[in-house]
RNA sequence: CGGGGCGUAGCGCAGCCCGGUAGCGCGCGUGCUUCGGGAGCACGAGGUCCCGGGUUCAAAUCCCGGCGCCCCGACCA
């Protein structure tokens, strides 16, 4: 690490952000353009993350299967919006085996197309549905401006496709999944979202509806973090998927998709993230609880590493993902600024005085040490991990709505968005002019027609801008 | 594609204006002393100065032409 000091958050975020990815060995920028390489600390994120989202998936009936890479470009170009949304941005393979290829192949940006076309041949009667299914994998799209994590050429994310008999099954289906995501936010990440349906300019190209999940980064931004999509017959009838009916009619199926990336990593990096770098909640966190031994001599460092190796057996017998930082010749405050910047939750140092009293230092990446008796350890850390885990969620989710508005006029709003924004709970007349206008004018948009629970107790009658009578109540933010 | 900036050791940079032996900090290696909040000293390794051409006795430096990257806008999970 070159500089030891991180530049502050309040001074330059885009800066912060990325040198504590650099500094907890996240991610790096890789050699091909706009593609990222995801570092084992970073990866190990992702594989809590997928474990626990899988677990979701499997608990209400989705399989996952695999879908290849490559599609045919003709296959795009069925549904008419999704091509138009999508072909601006696709990696195309012209060439294969050294010959010109007949038809292209586009690099895939989300794989709809290659499923709906399978879907078409497994999908015969009512009996086989619903189709619920799952796939873990990474797909291309050509962005113009790549940021680690947040928007990077090549990605990694899960997709999830369904097709159902009934509309309002379908819907469930698209509404359930937004929920799940919410509950995984909240409960691994810490990340308090709001939930809610996207505006027409900002739905998936090819659905009828879109649902997201909208996060609050510390700089005001929002940040999309899962979507899931009601898509209606529109795929189906694009490639075909057709069922007999038990009373032996023909039909289209209803399908849903929905998905969550990466970019959620950089969603907890921005939210928990502070001036000594990562905090990773603990469910998440590769190691949980780092040991730190501090010792002078041989004997004491005999002694130290005693203990310290029994306590880390304790705690790894307990579940408890438990690092002992033996690495010699490494003073301990090097240490603790090292284990602080990787954003590891908890911390025990154990020193020669500990061992005489039999007491460890247990000191919280949120702040606070206390000397605890060893014997007590086992038992405690499971609550010390599970109060940072909650403390984490309380304290964004305070800062959310600490920068969170409502009932502002037109003035008020530009200026608060001016001044970095957040949040803004107002009044829409349904119009595109008036979500553009405010874009243009402010930079906000409008992040999802939020759910009851979020709305606000006396809804808005008027439209914030155009001042029109209001369809229904927004959350505006700038965006990532 | 428009507007800025930058390419010199692994990373961050100085040197360039005014041509003359390739430098600094961090990191890295070895050794000794250290170790309860980023250790100190000594020695050492590490470079097609982005690429190509030109001017010159001599180019990191001056001239011409490329290429690449970063930041700000338009696109977006």
């Amino acid at each position: 690490m070159a500089d030891k000091k991180l530049t502050p958050r309040a001074q330059d975020f885009s800066a912060w952000y990325n040198e504590v990815i650099a500094r907890a060995e996240l991610a790096d920028y890789s050699p091909v353009r706009g593609c990222m390489v995801i570092r084992p600390n970073g990866y190990a994120i992702w594989e809590h993350m997928q474990a626990a989202l899988d677990r979701m998936f499997k608990e209400t009936g989705h399989d996952n299967a695999y879908f290849p890479l490559f599609i045919p470009e003709s296959f795009l170009a069925r549904e008419a919006e999704h091509v138009e949304g999508f072909a601006p941005e696709t990696a195309v393979v012209t060439h294969g085996g050294g010959k010109k290829l007949e038809e292209p192949l586009v690099i895939r940006p989300t794989s709809e197309t290659i499923i709906y076309a399978m879907f078409g041949k497994w999908i015969q009667s009512w009996r086989d549905l619903p189709v619920l299914m799952n796939q873990w994998g990474n797909v291309v799209r050509w962005e113009m401006r790549t940021r680690l994590f947040l928007r990077t050429t090549e990605f990694l994310w899960q997709e999830g496709h369904t097709a159902h008999a009934a509309e309002d099954e379908a819907e469930a289906e698209a509404r359930q999944m937004l929920g799940i995501y919410r509950t995984f936010m909240e409960d691994f990440i810490a990340m308090p979202v709001i939930t809610g349906l996207k505006t027409e300019r900002e739905r998936f190209a090819g659905a009828v509806r879109t649902y997201a999940c909208e996060g609050l980064m510390q700089d005001n931004k929002a940040l999309q973090a899962a979507t899931s999509h009601f898509l209606g017959q529109n795929f189906a009838r694009a490639f075909d998927v057709q069922y007999q009916t038990a009373d032996g009619g023909l039909d289209y199926v209803w399908s849903t998709s929905w998905g969550a990336s990466t970019r959620m990593i950089g969603g907890l990096v921005m939210t928990h993230g502070d001036d000594k770098g990562l905090v990773i909640p603990p469910k998440l966190a590769r190691y949980q609880v780092v040991i730190v031994p501090i010792y002078r001599t041989d004997e004491e460092q005999a002694r130290v590493m005693e203990v310290a190796d029994r306590l880390r057996e304790v705690l790894a017998a307990g579940g408890v993902r438990v690092h002992l930082d033996a690495r010699d010749g490494m003073k301990p405050g090097a240490k603790y600024y090292e284990w602080e910047g990787k954003g590891v939750p908890l911390r025990i140092d154990i020193g020669p005085r500990d061992v005489s009293a039999g007491t460890v230092v247990l000191a919280r990446r949120t702040g606070g040490k206390d000397a605890i008796a060893i014997d007590a350890a086992a038992a405690t850390i499971p609550n010390e991990l599970e109060a940072v885990q909650q403390e984490l969620l309380d304290a964004a989710r305070v800062r959310r709505e600490a920068n969170s508005r409502r009932g502002l006029t037109k003035k008020s709003f530009i200026d608060y968005m001016e001044s970095g924004g957040g949040f803004v709970y107002a009044g829409w007349c349904g119009s595109e002019t008036c979500e553009e206008a405010i874009k243009d004018e402010t930079k906000a948009t409008i992040r999802v027609l939020p759910d009851e629970e979020f709305r606000s107790p006396e809804p808005p009658t008027t439209c914030l801008w155009c001042g029109q009578p209001s369809v229904a109540e927004a959350a505006w933010a700038r965006a990532y």
